[in-house]
RNA sequence: GCUCCCAUCGUCUAGAGGCCCAGGACACAGCCCUCUCAAGGCUGGUACGAGGGUUCGAAUCCCUCUGGGAGCGCCA
């Protein structure tokens, strides 16, 4: 897997040796005080599995697991949950950083992979083993199945009925999982900030499988000892993990764990409505980057996607991680827009000056195959970034700074390059040409304006013949703003070339 | 089937008993501005899933129903 480090816990001693930490209440974590000043520093993680790209939905949880951290002066911890060596990838983990890079969410520790803290799992297993909490079970997969099926032909809810919970002597010839052993009795109580206190009978929790035969530990008991282990206080993610969470609670408590604060968050879905998939919004992240999002846009996006400030809609990063806080955290599921998104990636860009865009739209341009060589891209981004919504619009927008056009588009150049436009495009010609090198928007306006005065027509009436000429369609930044980016020999060469086409 | 979660305009949401015959945003329509396209401004339509309670008063509290979702793996 991946060369990051392992977590190596303060005291990797055994677990009852481990220091307790005093009680993190509900609602009141943020500055309890054990002996007149010391105050809890909030720490969260990110715990994706290296099983597939990291989708929008990831982000998200992303997001807030950060925002929370940063909100509150903590840490934010990266961690990749890799036990399933059959399908975690190193693509996959290189697809999550570079995502987390990209969106800048970086991470005060981490990445730790946990198929690097094998021998920590070993550790706890074989004390569980030890104190009862943990027994083998010699079921063979046909047996469990079988199990399952009777179970569910008399309409009872499929669970391990803990056969092996007694058994002394080993089957010989099998080696047995080890399961964790649920208490029979009692409840547990999740306590969980956008949810509130969910309680769980222990009845309904059975047996579950914490090691495989094949020696790889399982997925719910790996986070119960990390988050304990890397000191975890507000676990944020998705509720799909909140069936999870009683057994890991009771893991915890076998530990001689206090659980941490639960967070758990809405599912997004799809525009549809519909669960995320490839065809939603379920592809990397890094796709997004392509499309031409810009970061803050996505994240501002985002953060309005289940949780909420007031009527306010748009949000800096700096805004989010000052105002952000789990409480306003909603708990229904949300769907994807994808025309607020790009409203608001259209709003960010508008609130850039056109330097800092220049470089992105310079990438848009490269994956076109557009060389900008010598011309002004801040000014381009700066015309271009209030009539589109992504980077990639924006490249599409501009393709005619860099080439002039081969055809006009048929339908505007009937109208604004024919024999009734001539004499204005001749006017028009002349008057630039006086310009000389003031080849500046300003004195570009004063004279087409003063030419149109002296025409008796509208501005239009110049002005649209002239963007025809130079973008070869009807639509374009303001003519002053265009021309003057384009520059005098790169206009007079396409008005020369469309003087000719209207003449014809 | 069992357990758990959820429920305000098409979508994202405000709303924490009277300020709400429900506000904002995206999208949509119209108008204004205007050299095109945008951006911006103004106007408009559309929502508290249903039924019972509690209360002088409920979108807000309680119950039931309905609808949606998640989990029930030697996946995470």
């Amino acid at each position: 897997m991946g060369a990051g480090p392992a977590f190596n816990p303060p005291e990797a001693g055994t677990i009852r040796s481990r220091p307790s930490r005093p009680p993190v209440g509900l609602l009141e974590f943020r500055a309890f005080q054990s002996n007149g000043n010391t105050r809890v520093t909030v720490r969260t993680r990110f715990a994706p599995s290296p099983t597939g790209m990291l989708h929008i939905g990831g982000v998200r949880t992303a997001l807030f697991s950060w925002l929370y951290a940063r909100r509150h002066g903590g840490t934010f911890i990266l961690r990749i949950e890799d036990t399933d060596r059959e399908r975690s990838t190193d693509a996959a983990i290189e697809a999550i950083l570079d995502g987390m890079k990209w969106l800048g969410l970086d991470a005060d520790e981490g990445p730790f992979y946990q198929t690097k803290r094998y021998d920590r799992y070993r550790e706890v297993i074989n004390q569980f083993l030890e104190s009862g909490h943990g027994y083998h079970c010699y079921c063979s997969k046909e047996e469990l199945d079988e199990m399952r099926a009777g179970q569910m032909a008399r309409k009872e809810k499929p669970r391990y009925d803990g056969r092996c919970r007694h058994r002394t002597t080993p089957v010989p010839g099998v080696t047995p999982v080890v399961r964790f052993r649920n208490p029979d009795e009692g409840q547990v109580v999740v306590n969980d900030i956008v949810h509130g206190p969910i309680v769980f009978q222990s009845q309904e929790l059975d047996d579950l499988i914490i090691l495989r035969s094949d020696g790889n530990p399982t997925y719910n008991f790996c986070v119960a000892v990390d988050d304990w282990d890397m000191g975890i206080t507000h676990v944020i993610r998705g509720d799909d993990h909140i069936n999870n969470t009683p057994r890991q609670i009771n893991m915890l408590r076998a530990m001689g764990a206090t659980p941490p604060v639960y967070a758990h968050l809405p599912m997004i879905l799809g525009p549809d409505g519909t669960k995320l998939s490839k065809r939603h919004g379920a592809v990397s992240v890094l796709e997004y980057r392509n499309d031409g999002y810009l970061p803050a846009a996505l994240l501002n996006y985002l953060g309005r996607l289940g949780w909420s400030h007031g009527d306010q809609e748009l949000f800096s990063l700096e805004e989010l991680t000052r105002l952000f806080d789990l409480d306003a955290v909603n708990k229904s599921a949300s769907a994807l827009n994808l025309d607020k998104l790009a409203w608001t990636n259209q709003q960010h860009m508008m609130k850039l000056p056109g330097s800092a865009l220049a470089p992105l739209l310079a990438e848009q341009l490269a994956s076109r195959g557009i060389d900008p060589a010598g011309i002004d891209l801040a000014a381009i981004a700066d015309a271009l970034k209030e009539r589109s919504r992504t980077l990639a619009e924006m490249a599409e927008g501009s393709r005619f700074f860099f080439a002039d056009p081969t055809e006009y588009e048929p339908k505007a150049a009937a109208k604004n390059l024919n024999a009734d436009a001539l004499p204005a495009l001749l006017a028009a010609r002349a008057a630039l040409v006086a310009l000389g090198a003031e080849f500046t928007p300003a004195r570009i306006d004063e004279a087409l304006k003063g030419l149109a005065a002296t025409l008796g027509v509208g501005l239009g009436k110049v002005a649209q013949p002239l963007r025809v000429a130079v973008s070869g369609g009807g639509v374009s930044p303001p003519i002053d703003a265009t021309l003057a980016i384009l520059g005098a020999g790169t206009v007079l060469r396409r008005l020369d070339r469309a003087i000719q086409h209207a003449g014809s």
